[in-house]
DNA sequence: ATTGTCGCGCAACTGAGTTGCAAAATCTAT
DNA sequence: ATAGATTTTGCAACTCAGTTGCGCGACAAT
């Protein structure tokens, strides 16, 4: 893993350091995406917030990870897993963003939907976000719940 | 008009006010959504900066107007043409930005499509956002490119 | 190891959006 | 129409995310 982080930097010609090391590591280890914030919390305490935004961008621009819109007026942040090379991104899949646990993830699987648009309209890119619950957070739904300390969890 | 706009004040229990008036004749009159800073140039020299932004909460609370989520992260507002009520939104459609003009505008014929989403998975919200060309873009580049005072100009 | 390039941390700045409060405008009841 | 209660406005002050410039230290090429 460590390995792979190297490679991956040395790929998009990016100088192996340490703050992108360990952010490029946070995504890979974690499943789903990240906002600025979880990473400042995450990675903040050793590395300046100026170079969190400076190293974000940098990935971005190399096509490392890409952004994600969000109704809120945040951008969060994830792995491309498509081949996306410097200034072109093909990240061909809707996004969703879990109402219960806050997660934002990639639906690598869910391509989107063709839209037909009316006459005289061209379009070039296309960007679907759904807010719903997620698998994980259905599936506790769904468990039994226990009863301990006086308290009625889910687990 | 002027009547037009004070009935949907009235009818969103909201008094009538002079910055109001003027705010959501703007949006009737115009022909697309509008960013805060849109509203600010066109109706800001007479009203606080605060104002603008207070009316507009106001009016998405109330149902008049919607907000539109960007990739650049910057919001943008636009009627509500369904009958939007006090906390309950149902704007079934999709939105378009050019790329050309700038503008965005709400695709009200477009319904959003349906999404097949992995096992697990339930939604509540779809957004959906294309970017490209709009119909009068495109119009104008077929149009016949004429030649004055030495300057090439589409009309 | 030397040298030139590049990335980092710091500090200072910018600009969007928010908040509290007193004055002004609007509404309601008489 | 008037007076009093209520709502909205404008101002000033503030917060907080994101940006910029610059000197120092880390990195990569030789
Ligand atoms: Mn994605
Ligand atoms: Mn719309
Ligand atoms: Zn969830
Ligand atoms: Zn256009």
């Amino acid at each position: 893993m460590a390995i792979e982080v190297d490679d991956i930097l040395r790929r998009n010609s990016l100088s192996v350091t340490d703050s992108r090391k360990k952010i490029l590591s946070l995504f890979l280890s974690i499943h789903g995406a990240l906002a600025h914030g979880d990473i400042e919390r995450k990675a903040g305490e050793k590395f300046d917030r100026v170079t969190v935004y400076r190293t974000l961008q940098t990935f971005v621009e190399k096509g490392i990870i890409h952004t994600i819109p969000t109704t809120d007026n945040s951008v969060r942040y994830a792995l491309c897993k498509d081949n996306c090379t410097e200034g072109h991104h093909h990240d061909n899949h809707i996004h969703f963003i879990c109402m219960q646990c806050g997660s934002t993830l990639c639906l690598e699987e869910v391509l989107v939907p063709e839209v037909r648009l009316p006459k005289g309209f061209t379009s070039s890119e296309i960007e679907v976000v759904i807010k719903g619950i997620c698998k994980e957070c259905n599936n506790k739904k769904n468990s039994p719940i226990v009863e301990t300390a006086g308290l009625r969890l889910r687990l």
